[in-house]
DNA sequence: TATTGTTATACTCTATAACTATA
DNA sequence: TATAGTTATAGAGTATAACAATA
């Protein structure tokens, strides 16, 4: 006889915290007229493990027809440059603008005033094991990009 | 001057292991037909807090019209009972059978497996502070049935 | 009239498949 | 032929709006 209650797992306060998390992270980067993924693909560029628009389908595990609306998106907010790469003509290379590195700053902003929503009543020790734990999971589970 | 960087937020680490991490919990749902909102919708029953479909809905934060059809599929499957509330007819009041608590429990296995992946490779330690800081924040963030 | 559940419809997100251009 | 990107199309998941039954 188990008597695990799912509500207590790992799997189901995981799942369960982070649709709640990404909402409200969504609706700060309605402002900037961005969804989740489109911060995703400006994390990927910054971060610079891919470049190409294939590379960054990669990475971020969605379709490359998906890094097509996502880049046209920020292109078109002047987040990001596209450039055919002279050795290769097929790749599209793309290049984060200032504006774009502006646009994570806001990104990045929204996002630590969502942690301090989520951290407010929490001690300061709980606050730094919560990141701590956080931070050895996201590395164990090889994070992709979101 | 800011320098955190977005995929050191909690925001950006739970969002993303929450994805992840729902992913593999559905792969493993999909072997008992189910999907992540019917094991919500279980989990729902099961607590007491709710049992007509509109209170669901309200608990799970989703719309009325979608508990009909994840009832309708539960039901299907043997493992709730529709049934009228005589005080109230417009109600319908759905209940665990025995068969749902089964599935429930299949669940609930699945998403113990699930942490076990999780956490290998993590300390007991590591594992421990992961779960009292997750407990700590779910209760902070008034948790909703996924 | 107001509320519960249901059905019909539409929207968002994303993938797959077909296509173009380069290699 | 194979690959990078693009466009066209389709599917999953969910919401909104219209409706029926009951209060």
């Amino acid at each position: 006889m188990n008597d695990v209650k799912l509500p207590e797992t790992l799997a189901f306060q995981l799942g369960t915290l982070g649709a709640v998390v990404t909402e409200r992270f969504s609706a700060r980067l309605a402002a900037h007229g961005l969804k989740p993924k489109h911060v995703g693909l400006l994390t990927a560029l910054e971060s610079g493990m891919a470049a190409s628009q294939l590379d960054i389908a990669k990475l971020m595990d969605v379709a490359p027809s998906l890094v097509v609306s996502l880049a046209d998106r920020l292109e078109e907010l002047g987040a990001l440059r596209r450039e055919r790469a002279p050795s290769d003509r097929r790749r599209q290379v793309l290049t984060l603008t200032t504006e774009g590195r502006e646009l994570l700053a806001l990104c990045t902003q929204a996002a630590t005033e969502v942690d301090a929503e989520l951290t407010q009543g929490l001690t300061a020790g709980e606050a730094e094991a919560l990141r701590s734990a956080l931070r050895v999971l996201a590395r164990h589970a090889g994070l992709p990009v979101t």
